[in-house]
DNA sequence: AAATGCTATGTAACCGGTTACATAACAATG
DNA sequence: CATTGTTATGTAACCGGTTACATAGCATTT
């Protein structure tokens, strides 16, 4: 039972009711008025719209959801992204969710999947679509946690889950990278691989590789295992160095490591890029700082595009899937163009 | 039994009342069953929790909320934050929801204020309570626009509108810093301000003039009025110089101006620390890389606290509201301490 | 004038849960 | 044995919207 007793700050907000109670027409009347259906009398509408204002009346989400089973949400479950990468892709999402009149429902996919499955069991009711980014998470786990009675748009996650997938072209970014080192003249580089049950990490090795084969089938195609970390990619090299390989450019699977490697080299004394070049995959905010060579995604394009994507298979429902790849961009800084690293030293 | 025919996608997900009928009980029991209350038997729980888990089902959120008047959801309404901000203060907010099973509903706070009324308004009845952070919002406009029914939990907004308000504490970071420079012999600083629109603009040259007048009074305290940008730290910093102006310090509003005049000073062959020592604010990732000495808030730490806070508001109507100062920490880089040993002067 | 159609509005069912109240079965008490 | 209390369950109202269907009023057609 309600209080009475309350103070102005907790006022009751007005239902239709109270907006049909005081323009002394049915809820019928007032719902069709508001939602603009055609038979209603000019005046009437004028009245109702008045009278709507005038108490502050804003509907019920939760009972319009439940009638309509429609919320005009999406959900969106994440991992644990850091930086520009989780406000670069939900910034896009934002963008065409609030421009198509859709609210985002945000959830971390914390690393326990379980956790993971309750948070997007939680969703149901609240979201007409999901947006699921998971490049750690195997295909027969997402099988298994998927609602199967949601329309569903992956983000770089494994294949095959008959589901839209948007997926960067990690392969094609690895090639753009080993392309542009062949070019500027090197001869013995060694990719340092991120976390292999990554989807990115495993693509981007793969993609190397293929690239090497392809492109320069003479050349000597060495791999190091790495885990994306800024600390590895620092070891890594200065273990290289101190067994004295041979190598003149370092590609690395993410700009982090690419960083770490700079340090080693440059407190070992060695002159990048004129010794030894070096290149990276994400094109991090600090990648520029540090002159990085680097491929960067447009990630406000992928959200935008993956929220673009599930309202279409939301609202027909028999939307042809888009399972795209999203071309990365090669972007060449100091670190491999012998033109004068201006930065840092 | 499984039902093997059927069309996987259009499978429509189970009620309660599917469950009641497959069990013989009423809705009621059911509902009884899967809450946790106590005068239901268990072999009759038993029964219910097996025919929910054969039928896969999960309760409808609209439903519960409608029913309830209760949403387990949280509102958040951010400005266009970018990078580590954003992401950080999310991270802090998702964390301390998901534990108390709660979600969170995110809205970008659009520059035009109408859109984030409709953004706020559109949240009715989908949200028990609103975080919202708008430093650049008058006071007035807020009260016009937040929803009177929902508790509201600001951060770092403006002060006065009777809801909880957590605020960083620019004028303690300001006076921070200028302690810092002054403790390092500097006798000449110059502010480099942020938009003075901006509630965290106008604080940090507050505290940095008030700072100033109260530790040294004798010295000059030129402020100089910026944006926020990092191009401008360069413009401004190049324009001293090229004044010949007399100054030993910057102290930047924020950490990308600060960055920006650090790249003036570079460009004209100014030492740093040595011959002008450079402070920002923020601690975004890049002034670790760059050594900026700056002012750090624990972003995540101010999310988790807004939402325990707005929890606590809802769970129990009249707690007391939380305005507090989140303090900031003080972070000792190289653009302040020469790295081998002070300069006296 | 009666039949027909159209328009604006009202009535009530429904969406899928929760829960106050009613009830039936059984146990404990006088 | 009648009374009372306790426990497990059912019935139905309710949350706040939307909408199919019914209806009343009026205009048009025959």
């Amino acid at each position: 039972m309600r209080h009475q007793i309350m103070t102005a700050s907790k006022a009751e907000p007005a239902t239709i009711r109270d907006v049909a109670r005081s323009t002394n027409l049915s809820v019928a009347s007032v719902s069709r008025a508001l939602n603009g259906h055609s038979n209603v009398r000019p005046d009437t509408r004028a009245r109702v719209i008045e009278a709507a204002e005038r108490l502050g009346y804003v509907p019920n989400a939760a009972a319009r959801s439940l009638s309509l089973a429609r919320s005009h949400a999406v959900g969106v479950v994440l991992p644990d992204l850091h930086g520009e990468f989780f406000s670069e892709i939900v910034r896009g999402m934002d963008r065409v969710a609030s421009e198509k009149g859709y609210q985002l429902l945000l959830s971390n996919m914390h690393a326990d999947a379980t956790m993971a499955a309750h948070a997007m069991s939680a969703m149901r009711g609240r979201v007409d679509g999901l947006i699921v980014m998971a490049p750690q998470l195997s295909y027969e786990l997402l099988q298994k946690t998927l609602p199967a009675s949601l329309p569903v748009v992956m983000i770089n996650s494994p294949q095959g889950t008959g589901h839209s997938n948007l997926r960067i072209d990690n392969a094609q970014g690895a090639r753009m990278t080993v392309e542009h080192l062949l070019a500027t003249g090197r001869t013995a580089i060694v990719h340092i691989a991120g976390a292999q049950d990554n989807i990115d990490g495993h693509e981007r090795r793969a993609g190397f590789e293929a690239a090497m084969a392809t492109l320069a089938p003479h050349l000597p195609a060495r791999v190091i295992e790495g885990d994306f970390l800024e600390a590895t990619g620092t070891r890594i090299v200065a273990q290289l160095l101190a067994d004295g390989a041979h190598f003149d450019a370092i590609h690395a699977a993410n700009d982090m490591m690419a960083l770490g490697a700079l340090m080693a080299l440059r407190d070992a004394g060695v002159v990048v890029p004129d010794d030894v070049a070096v290149t990276g995959f994400d094109d991090i905010p600090l990648a520029r700082y540090m002159a990085l060579t680097t491929v960067r995604v447009d990630l406000a394009g992928v959200g935008a595009r993956a929220v673009s994507a599930l309202l279409q298979t939301i609202e027909d429902a028999d939307a042809r899937h888009d399972s795209a790849m999203i071309k990365p961009e090669l972007v060449v800084r100091g670190t491999t163009a012998p033109v004068i690293a201006p930065t840092m030293r």
